[in-house]
This record gives structure tokens, sequence and C-alpha cells, in this order.
DNA sequence: GTGAAAGCGCTAACAT
DNA sequence: ATGTTAGCGCTTTCAC
């Protein structure tokens, strides 16, 4: 027997088209009564039930072409193997689900050039907003994103008047010296991060303003950049102690720095130096770590809270700024 | 004076109509202008730079819905906050991009229920092929996949006949063994992960029977389940301890439950138990972890470059496997 | 090389 | 609630 109601492409993934002709409803109809719930009438009942048996999945191209929204929100990190970058993340992703959006993340490795290929791509896949980890301090970046015509805020790192969730950095900075100042550390050390970042900026100098109004600003050569890898918390301890070896604590931009540090104190056998990190990571824990944490998941759920309502509104996005917390471990 | 030219969406982005009537060309003119390079000839030479100066984005949806291809695949993993994890992800990003695709994340937690609903939402968006870096042993989840029709491949842990791109983890566990095999001890513990996941099952296999095979088998007591996160780690440890203080080392399925480990003997004031991590994850190094260390970005790469392949040759993707080593530090 | 025409799968008026 | 119609933005025949 020839089949010959069978449609050429038998094998492709079944369409509206495949359940009008199982119920012999319009295509219309079965649209309309995909969007009623299951039990809501006799058609709609068929229906769900032909898309159950036929394995139907909606095409998400379709359906953005013609309303022109994705439910897709997209963000930037600068690194997802920095794990403050992943846990910030995964709860964007989790936030999103609930409000029945989907998020998708782009790496930018804090390179200007493919900061602006990621959001272009992004931008092509006409996600409803934008959240950046990403942002640099100088603005370009981000300037020229909010001149893009989609809501978007700045998470973990702010510039200038553009919506940002952030951690008080300045705050956390002087945080860290006022552990340092009351454990009694005379000469102390500062690892500082890359200054295009407004969190590494702010905690620094939080921390430069704390010891100076303490009495005891920071000497030039008591100070090394070592950016946010542990490698470069490496060289900037060695160098650190090259310069003094006297330095009895060292604070650092974050917790990777710290571990750094850490390693290069371990090696030199000089474990009576304490260090104090950023961010509060699982590894500080591990080690005994003595930390400022940040209220990542919070941060996390504010930014992304605050775009959803944004994109929902057709208003722009709120910030806020959030408090960080001295944790005070072994080092 | 009233511009009737001008469409009722003026400020909407601009799409192939909008450069068509800018060029005085026909709409599928500057489609097929816009794929020649722009100095092929004049009008491919107009049409681009119209575009240019409009800021032209194609429309990912549209382009989608015309060719059913989105150039982008689909990576599902157990969370973004393992470093490993991530570091696979970032990779699988870059040889992605170098081939012209995208990709996209999902974490699931190991959660059976999230891996199929990230998965469908993966097939609504038309990915061309998925990443699986979170099968488990048991075959369900993975069998379903690849009852999909969409080209895939695992990566990190293997399930029965599928194509995995792995790491000899029995290999690894061996190493392990060795090692604290050729330092002497007499009393080691193991700390175990999650059975479901063939590496964890396989370096915890690899242990056993290489320290059987020496003649030291181990006894069920000096085994504690820890998952795969510091905390069990840190759980695992202290019942382990508690079962035999006379421990002298211990093997550990990962860094992070080495971390935890760690922890809890810094603690307790033992730090001459010996401990052997696995991934040799950035922390790893700074707090002078023995580890066994899997090719994660060498895992990615093939993983990524035989899916890319099998989308393209129309075949099944090839699996692969890889060789760990030994990284002899403190601990 | 170009224009005309069709159509990917879906939703949203509109009329009934 | 249902069918009709139109169209989102793009690519790909097909003639010329």
């Amino acid at each position: 027997v020839h089949d010959d109601a069978q449609p050429p492409n038998a094998r492709s993934r079944p369409t509206l088209r495949t359940i009008a002709e199982r119920t012999g409803l319009h295509v219309s109809s079965v649209s309309r009564a995909l969007q009623r719930p299951p039990d809501a009438d006799e058609s709609a009942a068929a229906v769900h039930a032909a898309a159950l048996e036929l394995g139907y999945r909606p095409d998400a191209a379709a359906v953005t072409l013609r309303t022109r929204r994705t439910k897709v929100i997209g963000m930037l990190v600068h690194a997802l193997t920095d794990v403050v970058q992943a846990i910030l993340y995964e709860e964007v992703e989790r936030v999103a689900a609930e409000r029945g959006y989907q998020a998708v993340v782009a790496s930018t490795h804090d390179d200007p050039a493919i900061q602006r290929a990621r959001v272009e791509l992004l931008l092509r896949q006409r996600v409803d907003g934008l959240i950046l980890a990403d942002a640099h301090r100088d603005g370009e970046y981000v300037d020229w994103v909010s001149g893009l015509d989609v809501p978007y805020v700045l998470v973990m790192r702010s510039a200038g008047e553009h919506p940002a969730v952030v951690c008080d950095d300045e705050l956390g900075g002087r945080l860290a010296a006022g552990h340092l100042l009351r454990t009694g550390h005379e000469r102390v050390g500062l690892l500082t991060g890359p200054v295009f970042s407004s969190a590494s900026f702010g905690r620094a100098e939080g921390f430069r303003r704390a010891m100076a109004e303490a009495g005891r600003p920071l000497a030039e050569d008591h100070q090394a950049h070592a950016g946010i890898f542990a490698e470069g918390g490496r060289d900037a301890m060695d160098a650190l102690l090259d310069r003094d070896p006297g330095i009895t604590a060292v604070a650092t931009i974050n917790d990777y720095v710290a571990l750094g540090a850490l390693s290069v104190l371990r090696r030199r056998g000089r474990s009576d130096v304490h260090v104090v990190g950023y961010n509060d990571i699982v590894a500080a824990e591990a080690v005994g770590l003595t930390t400022v944490r940040s209220p990542q998941l919070e941060l996390a759920r504010r930014a992304a809270g605050s775009l959803l309502d944004a994109i929902e509104g057709e208003r722009p996005a709120q910030g806020a700024v959030l408090v960080p917390e001295l944790v005070v471990r072994d080092t």
C-alpha cells in the first residue's frame, strides 16, 4: 500500500501543521489551543495530547520572528573560570528561569574587541536584555551598549552613571585595612588589581584611604600590581617580599591573588605573613584565608530581577549597592 | 513637510529591506550581495557600506527559520561553579568560535529532570549539536538524548557505548595509589564521589584495584562518600578520622573534596596526613596539593572538534581516551 | 549579475 | 472557539 498522505519530509520535526492535520483543526486554532491549559476544553485536550504524542517542540526561531521577543537574557562575564563570575551567572540563570526566561553567557576576557563582538552576537540573537559583569570604568564599552536600545544593567563592576548592582568595594577595602590595623601590623603591603575594574579600583582605594586615615599611609613600594589571577598574585608577592622582607601582612584584590600569594609564602617559608583576600570563594575556607565576603548571590538576584523588571516595564533598570562583610580566619 | 516615505516604525532595527530601499536594489539582491566580499563588485560595495552605516545586524531567528541551521552548539554541564566544567565550556566556546559556531551552556546540577528540561530548551533553539559533560553512567539520560536525532558527544564522563571524550580515570586512580604506595603509607583512606559519574567511579575503582594488587586492599571503613564538593570532603574526612585516627594519607575524588579534607586536617591539627586530589585546579597549586592532572583543554578541544565534524559530516561523533598525569607537591 | 515569488513556523488581528 | 489572512526577516529557487 502506498501511503500518499505522507508529506515528503515525513521524518522531519512535527510542526503546528502536523498537529492540525492530526486533529482536523486549523493551524491557528492549534496555536491558540496550545496557549490555554490542556483541560480548558475538548480541543485543548486533543491538541495537547497530539502535541505530546508527536513530541512537538515549538520552534523558537519562528516564535521569535513573529513575536519579536526571545525571552532570553544575555550575560557578559570576563571569565567563567573565575568562580565568582560563574556564581553570578548561575544565579542569573536561576532567577531568569523562575520568571520564564532563559539566560546565555559569553566570556570576554576583558578584551574590548571581544566584548563588542559578543554583544553583537547576542543582539543578532535578539536577546531581550543584557547583564554586564565585565564593565570597564572608562565607560567606552558600557556607553556603547547603552546606546544600543536594549535594556541592560551592570553587576559587580560599575561604570559612570550606568545602572549597576555592586558591592561597596571601597568599604570592603576599609574592612581589610581595619582588620590589619586592629591586629597591629606595622608593615603591610597591597596586591592590586586592574584599574579598569571598579571593583579592584574601589577595594584598593578604600584600603589606602583607611590606612592613611589611621596614620599609616601605604608606601608606593609596598604596593604591587597582581591582576586578578593566582599567577599574578605569586609574582606580586615575590616582588613585594624582595623589596621589603620585613612585611608582616598583605591585603589582596581577590582570593585568587591571595592564593597565589599564599603559595609564595609557603615556598619561601614565610607563613608568618598574614594575608587578606576578597570574595570568600570556597578555596578560601579550605585554606583558612581571612577575606572580605561579597554578597554574590544577592548581587546576581538583584541584577537579574532589575533587568527583568526593566524589560517588562519598559523602563531603565535600577542599580543598588550592597554591603560586604569581613570573615576572619587563620591567615 | 510631511515625510510619507518613512515607514511607521522608522526607529526599528534596519533589515534587508532598509538596505534595499537605500541602494535601490531588491531585497534578494541585497541578501546575495552581503554573501560576497565587499570588494567583489560595485553593488557588493554599496550594500556593505549601507549595512555598516545603518548598523545592520542579520536577524538570527529569520536566518534560522529559513536555513534550518543555527550554527550554535549546546553544552550541558553539572555546574559552572565547578571550575573544571567552566574550563571545558570556555574551551568549547573557543573552538566553536574558531569554526564559526557559537556555544551556549546550561547547568543541570546532575538532576535528571533539569537535564531533560534543559535539553528540551536547547532543542527548541534548534542547536546543531550537543555536548554533555553531565552524563550519568546509568544511561537513561544519554540514551534518551541519543534518540533525539541531534548530533552529540559526551565529555569528561562516559555512559555505555556513547561517543565520549574522557580521561582514563581508572589509570588516574592507579596513579594516586601508586604515589601513596611509593611514599610508604600503611593506612590510607579514600574519599569517594557519586557512582553515577563514570569519572568518580573510575577513579575510585582504579585506586582500589591498585591498592589490592599491591597487597593492601582498602578496608570498607577506610572509605567514605564525599560527593564532589568541599563540604562533602570535610564531612567525609571527619568521619574517616573518627573511625581511624591512625590514617596517614587519603586519596580524593577531586580537588574540591581534597580542599575540604585539608581544611579539616588543619582544624584538627593533623597536617601530617597526606592528601591526593584530582584535576589540578588552580587552588591545588596554591595550597601545594599533590594531585592527578586531567588534560581538560584537550578534552574540550577534542569533544568540540569531534562534534563539529559530526555536524558537518553528518555522521556520529568520535570518542577518545586521554591520559592523566601525577603532579607531586607537598601534601 | 538582477528581480519576482515562495516559504521556513509561528502568532495576531479580523470576522464569524 | 474557529477559520482566514497576513506577515515577521531572511534565503533560494526560478527566469532573465
